[in-house]
DNA sequence: TAAATTAGTATCGACTCGATACTAATTAAA
DNA sequence: TTTAATTAGTATCGAGTCGATACTAATTTA
């Protein structure tokens, strides 16, 4: 059966070029691009190891010297703030602004594809999800790129009691909703 | 459960800016942007009625004036050929040319996928497959955009013999391998 | 202390993209 | 049948992406 695997390639393609023109469309009239509301969705999840211009870069696979110029849009347009890293001061740390929260919760990309999906069996959603994200995984692993994933699935992730985490890497206490934000250093528990 | 299609759709919106990253990368060394090699894509699946810029302009999702101009770009690099209709004299019809045919040839965008998906179970895959199918003609229909299907999946096909289909829409006759070709008048079966 | 590396910015040229304005061919209306 | 409206496509403009290259400044390594 080698036809599906092709079909769900084109059939991702395909989404995924809906979902851009659609972005180009809500956002364009906030005179932004989809590579905008792309970085912006990134910093919203991004975790505090995460949250500079090198990592938007990586995640959006574009060069550095490119995404410095988006950044320095979205900062004119007020949407996001740069401050320097305390410790590195050649870093420049990222976080959404007040304004820039405010537009992402008016977007909503979600409330459409909610709609989309509303008759599709949840078993078959889940099997896709799977089907999905472990394509992710190995695409990612397969060019060398992060694979920018959560805590909880982190080799790097341990537990320490019922509320607190601990990061082998950083060597970093983690609170609660720490653990569910992106980190660049991901590394999944199933390619350890 | 409203947390999976969420997931989802992150998991499609990531899996096709990393699909759009390679293809830049892939492409860009012939000096060709991603749009270009989809508007290719397409051009080799679009049926008879369905090869003009017109048809690029809403499979791609921008303006007929944007697309104007990569198709004239494909042109001077001799990637797609233009002839003009026969009936009526505004449209103009658009084919790969050789080299158009061979450089997509060489491409093979799906290898890489190929690989990344070996290791999922064919059951999963084909859910889902059917799952983002029917993802992608909710959400078309949603937003009243073209479903560029095949025909044997359109309520204007019918069968006339093992051999012969007939399009009820353009009332012509379809050949074998056109009727596993794309159409801009595609409408599904199962929103009829 | 000097050299190499790293994070980020500045600038250039080719291209996308929507908006607008245009041409030419076709179709609808009077 | 002449005129008006519609349709397919192109031309041009300005803002922005994007990679490449060259740069600055901070940090590490030798």
């Amino acid at each position: 059966m080698l036809k599906n695997p092709v079909a769900m390639l084109q059939l991702v393609e395909r989404l995924g070029n809906l979902i851009r023109a659609e972005m180009r469309r809500v956002i364009g009239q906030e005179g932004l691009q989809p590579v905008h509301l792309e970085a912006m969705l990134f910093l919203n999840q991004a975790n505090r190891f995460s949250n500079t211009p090198q990592s938007v870069a990586e995640f959006l696979g574009v060069t550095k010297g490119t995404v410095s110029q988006s950044l320095l849009l979205l900062d004119r347009r007020g949407l996001i703030e740069r401050y320097q890293d305390e410790v590195d001061r050649r870093v420049v740390r990222l976080r959404l602004s007040q304004q820039g929260e405010e537009m992402l919760e008016e977007m909503q990309p979600a409330s459409m594809w909610q709609s989309a999906t509303r008759n599709i069996s949840a078993n078959r959603i889940r099997n896709g999800v799977s089907a999905l994200r472990e394509t992710l995984y190995m695409l990612q692993n397969h060019n060398g790129a992060r694979t920018f994933g959560v805590c909880n699935t982190c080799i790097y992730c341990q537990r320490k009691s019922q509320r607190t985490h601990h990061c082998a890497l950083f060597a970093e206490r983690l609170s609660g909703p720490e653990t569910r934000l992106v980190c660049r250093e991901h590394v999944p528990k199933s390619a350890s």
